[in-house]
DNA sequence: GTGAAAGCGCTAACAG
DNA sequence: CTGTTAGCGCTTTCAC
């Protein structure tokens, strides 16, 4: 049995490359018993197409890449990337394209592979999470018009297709829920402010307490970096202005949080209520369970996908913005008077 | 400026397609005036090959996928996945491979890729988390020929290649640990006995109380699956046994335990002491901090993608197995005394 | 040491 | 509806 190609199955259905190529592709104008007997022949022999011809004469690869920049940091202790990557490969599989990942840790990493994710000869488009501000890759991408998607809004989000959860809603939904509960004096530990979900998570727990005519006091308000560290030293530094209440940016950072009260000897909720924000897994398991807004982490990975594909066949204009909804899921550290 | 190809970098340096391949290539047999002048070229032009047209005439792909199998469980609660990938991932960049991710969540998923793994057109190797026993995927692997390297030791591990923890090396470490601090009625949470991490682990935990004269009593064993919820529910079981140790064969396990002793009122290390494996990052920020085996899951990571590009280059046979050391971390959750 | 030429296996324009 | 033909961009004999 020779090398299985084209050629062959045309051989062995007694018709040419090109009729057998249109029924691989399912191509129109093929007399329906010409059809049956190529495929016939295909699935006796377990033929198929060899993705390197296949992309070098289309043009086009199959493959989509996911770029996670060096800046996004608390990368795999924090467990959000690993199931938003669970959410994108899944629709990858359920669309037939194949994911290349590209982590990119260190400036050596970010400098040889940026300019090959630029020349966009290994995939047909690219995801990329949202880092921080003033990444270069971003506007170079628009420049040379590769199609892509971000996760999370870019800060100018005109020109750019995105996918993000609603932070400024999530947030606003939290930090009105604890204000419905009769809390004073709410604080917040945030993302960093050179994100754009650090700003949105900020920003909305700054108009829910306008909306309920509250002030807002720069002294409850402390910046950190989602990482749980950061979020048990900002919530030790927040203690020495007894909030009632704190609104955590990141569920990570929450637990954290949780863990300087608890060494503080401060109980939640009693003295201190907490509400997280992701709703990942381990949110459900903390001393106490965390109240969080849940994001649907695994649609947003689907979506970002979806998305991608369209620009693919429909092209880049106009831009997608697309923002997914989120839910408050109440447990017990937000207490409940 | 037309097009980027061989041809157009063969004009513009007066000379022919072949020569300039063989520059491109590091290739011998080329006068160093006109290497020179080609290369002068190249950067200038900021040549690339196509990856797509090399493919297709070199006959691979510069491509490794990576296989996490359905039957992983705790895919993406658990750290150490991601971990790993970062590690793969760091070793692809430094090598020049690209990495390519399949994740198989669902049998549908596994139904439809594993065929496209094993025909292997998409990459030239493959590396597989090892799942659980019985997984027909590396039987056809090795009959198809295909190049893979498994991360931890299949049950038959005598054709394939892998890169395994020294998983009853570190078991064993631990629990002596816990004998030479004069616990006496030493408990062991387990993971799954049809994977060979749960069994070795479980190995080494018997061994070391052999070692010291010490029988093992098989109610303080006591078989989980990895997951948080798992050790939470196991350790609940064994309380009713009075262990005044547990070593517990993962951290995530391991934190689901705390969670059942905390909520038992049981005090840790003062009534039971609790040693974990696998060295997250989580393992530092728990209550109490988690004495733990570390991995060195980055370089088990490196090490793999090593493995593999040596296969690649060198042929299957002989099979690899390499053993991985880890070290014991000493932090509370065992005591002191 | 260099160039011409024949593929690698597939797609797609074109002619029939 | 079907077959012929000309590429896709690179590697690799094989002459010179």
């Amino acid at each position: 049995m020779s090398k299985l190609t084209l050629e062959e199955i045309a051989r062995l259905s007694g018709s040419s490359r090109s009729t057998v190529s249109r029924v691989i592709n399912n191509q129109p104008n093929v007399k329906s018993d010409v059809r049956e007997r190529i495929l016939k022949v295909v699935a006796e022999t377990g033929y198929h197409p060899d993705p390197a011809a296949r992309s070098l004469a289309r043009r086009r690869t199959g493959v989509i890449g996911l770029v996670v920049p060096r800046a996004v940091g608390a990368l795999f202790t924090d467990p959000y990337i690993p199931r938003l990557l669970q959410g994108i490969t899944q629709a990858c599989n359920a669309h037939d394209y194949t994911l290349s990942l590209f982590l990119l840790q260190t400036i050596e990493e970010e400098a040889k592979l940026y300019p090959r994710i630029l020349r966009m000869q290994l995939f047909d488009g690219v995801i990329i999470q949202a880092a921080q501000r003033g990444d270069p890759l971003i506007g170079q991408m628009v420049e040379h018009e590769v199609p892509f998607v971000m996760i999370g809004r870019p800060l100018d989000d005109s020109r750019v297709s995105f996918v993000n959860t609603d932070n400024i809603g999530g947030a606003y939904i939290a930090v009105s829920h604890l204000i419905q509960l009769g809390y004073q004096r709410i604080a917040t530990i945030t993302g960093p402010q050179n994100t754009t979900a650090g700003v949105d998570r900020r920003q909305g727990y700054v108009d829910a307490l306008q909306t309920r005519g509250c002030e807002t006091d720069e002294r409850l308000i402390m910046e950190s970096d989602f990482t749980e560290q950061g979020g048990f030293t900002a919530m030790q530094r927040l203690l020495t202005q007894q909030p009632d209440a704190v609104f955590v940016a990141s569920d990570t950072m929450a637990l954290g949080a949780l863990r300087a009260l608890r060494q503080a000897g401060v109980s939640v909720p009693g003295d201190v209520a907490v509400v997280g924000f992701d709703g990942l897994p381990t949110s459900a398991t903390s001393e106490p369970p965390l109240t969080t807004i849940r994001q649907p982490i695994l649609r947003i990975g689907a979506k970002v996908v979806e998305t991608l594909i369209d620009i693919l066949t429909h092209g880049l204009e106009p831009p997608r913005h697309i923002v997914m909804p989120n839910e408050l899921v109440i447990r017990a550290s937000c207490g409940d008077r």
